[in-house]
DNA sequence: TTGTATGCGTTATCAT
DNA sequence: ATGATAACGCATACAA
């Protein structure tokens, strides 16, 4: 049978209450009271129960990390997993847990019985509607958003520097490899983040003077490798054919070398590329991919350090917290 | 102010029991009853409070996927994280939710807050110590092991096919493709997946009488990209060389291909190799790698499935559930 | 410094 | 078919 809190005081000889204090340390009991209560506890193996502590305090300890999708990947997706990771260590260093759930439905996303009132706060991943954050806002759940342009009162948001990575990606073609017809393959520019790595595209080219290549291909909101590949294809149809190749993600890159070989064109030779993201895939091709290195993890962290100001503190006003990318480059620039 | 089941009874007219009866549909109450109930509770946008309903039942409609691992990646980890999407799926189904969390510590595992008592059962991934997964048993917490060798009483053990994945590799290199200098890279073996994959290539060469080649290299238990790359390199310093490589994973696999082709070798008409896994990685390299597809999200699924058996009856004997897997043949074969 | 009594929001037990 | 009351295990306001 497990030992509750009532066994302890029996044992001890000290009520309830004063077990519960000396079990959290309160300053409000003798030490040697304590030292009794603590050593009865270590000798039934003590364990306070997580629920109930959770129905006295109104804090359960988990946090939720909810990823707005409506299919796989969930986790597994590049982006996501490795936040996850980054959340999960953070968090354990706290005693807290992560609860994880994916939804594509607003109503979904609070209906779900542990979420509805059983988290101390929520991070959101991915593209959730306004009115989401609003909600969470109105329930008065601290959250952290990560990824997402929207601003709201008491929240933090954590992004990391898009614009700063893209204008990188950009001045290392230009100017350290001195290219002037750059073609820039991308998702549904809609999404904040490809939008930003857009402008910093256009801007770079402003920056240096140089005129805007001909070559913008959106590429279906997949984002997939084929969409890389039909994307590249396109470009190799052009009368003029760019010397370089920025991609917004790194799928997309490695989806664009492809079909560049296959055209029987060398990279970076014949044309040179960069991606966006350093997923695992981007030193594994041939040839390994230029690209801008987004720390997940960091990401991750950061997301459940700001989280916990909010819990220690609601009144806090919202902040934004930008994680620096870095520019790996490799043999395919 | 949240409704709590108190104001539904107030308002409805009744007792808390036959409001709590009502909304549980149970047959003791009235039908007119019933439906005054539940349109109070509508009225309010009444649910349930969770912790609370845990606390009454016993039952928290949480379980945990816990990974025994000292570091990251934990979710990101390319095994790891499409088990998870599919159990994330599986659970979201039967309104259950999932905690994650990674130790490497048996004490610490149990003492996590919420592991300790708030979990109706658990998913084990990566190689727990059976201390681990006896002390489950002990406590009576439903479990369901994935891809471990090791057997216990009352729990569901889910793995994939290795071997009958590793000699469907093996017999297309040897039958299909005509090879006879086969060379194995691989990790650890003391690892359960990768010592069957190995016996699977000892027993069909022994199954096609051919000698065993004299090139199984074992890379660090970290089994990186440049193990793979460093083993290859090992295997091409020898005076005969082999005309395969079957690589125990992907990432092997790949680094491997690299250092064929930085010695000049073409792949697959100089060395032909195959990997394990089909990680997103396989199909971007160059040319692309003939491995095993395991579908990762189905052992998640099915972990969930057989662990809801288990909570609906925990006497019920233990099972074992074989994912098969699937050759997939690409170039580099 | 310690103890008593009450609350947290349900479900379960036992009456009626 | 319904209601009163206990129980879940802890924390805390108040009393002593």
């Amino acid at each position: 049978m497990k030992a509750k809190l009532s066994d302890i005081a029996r044992l001890a000889g000290v009520s309830k209450s004063t077990a519960s204090r000396a079990l959290r340390n309160s300053s409000l009991v003798k030490d040697e009271t304590k030292k009794l209560v603590l050593e009865t506890a270590k000798m039934l193996n003590y364990k306070p129960n997580s629920l109930a502590r959770a129905m006295a305090t109104k804090r359960t300890k988990i946090i939720g990390f909810l990823m707005y999708k409506k299919n796989k990947p969930y986790v597994s997706h590049t982006f996501f997993g490795p936040i996850l990771d980054g959340a999960i260590e953070e968090a354990a260093k706290r005693d807290y847990h992560i609860i994880v759930a994916a939804t594509n439905d607003m109503a979904d996303t609070f209906n779900k019985h542990f979420i509805q009132d059983s988290i101390d706060g929520a991070l959101l991943v991915s593209l959730h509607p306004e009115e989401v954050i609003k909600e969470f806002d109105r329930r008065g759940i601290p959250l952290v958003v990560i990824n997402n342009s929207m601003k709201s009162r008491n929240n933090a948001f954590i992004e990391d520097d898009n614009y700063g990575g893209a204008c990188a990606v950009m001045e290392h073609l230009i100017r350290d490899r001195g290219h002037t017809r750059i073609a820039h393959i991308t998702e549904n520019r809609d999404h904040p983040s490809y939008r930003v790595r857009y402008k910093a595209f256009l801007d770079m080219h402003a920056k240096y003077g140089i005129p805007v290549f001909d070559g913008v291909v959106l590429a279906d909101s997949a984002a997939s490798f084929e969409d890389g590949y039909n994307a590249m294809k396109d470009l190799l149809l052009r009368k003029t054919l760019p010397t370089a190749v920025f991609a917004a993600t790194d799928v997309l890159a490695i989806g664009a070398m492809h079909a560049i070989k296959d055209a029987g064109l060398r990279i970076p030779d014949d044309i040179a590329i960069a991606g966006y993201d350093d997923i695992s895939a981007a030193f594994m091709v041939d040839p390994p991919l230029t690209t801008v290195r987004v720390d997940r993890e960091q990401i991750g962290k950061a997301a459940i350090i700001e989280l916990m100001k909010q819990i220690e503190d609601p009144e806090k006003p919202s902040r934004v917290v930008t994680i620096s990318n870095e520019l790996v480059i490799r043999a395919s620039t």
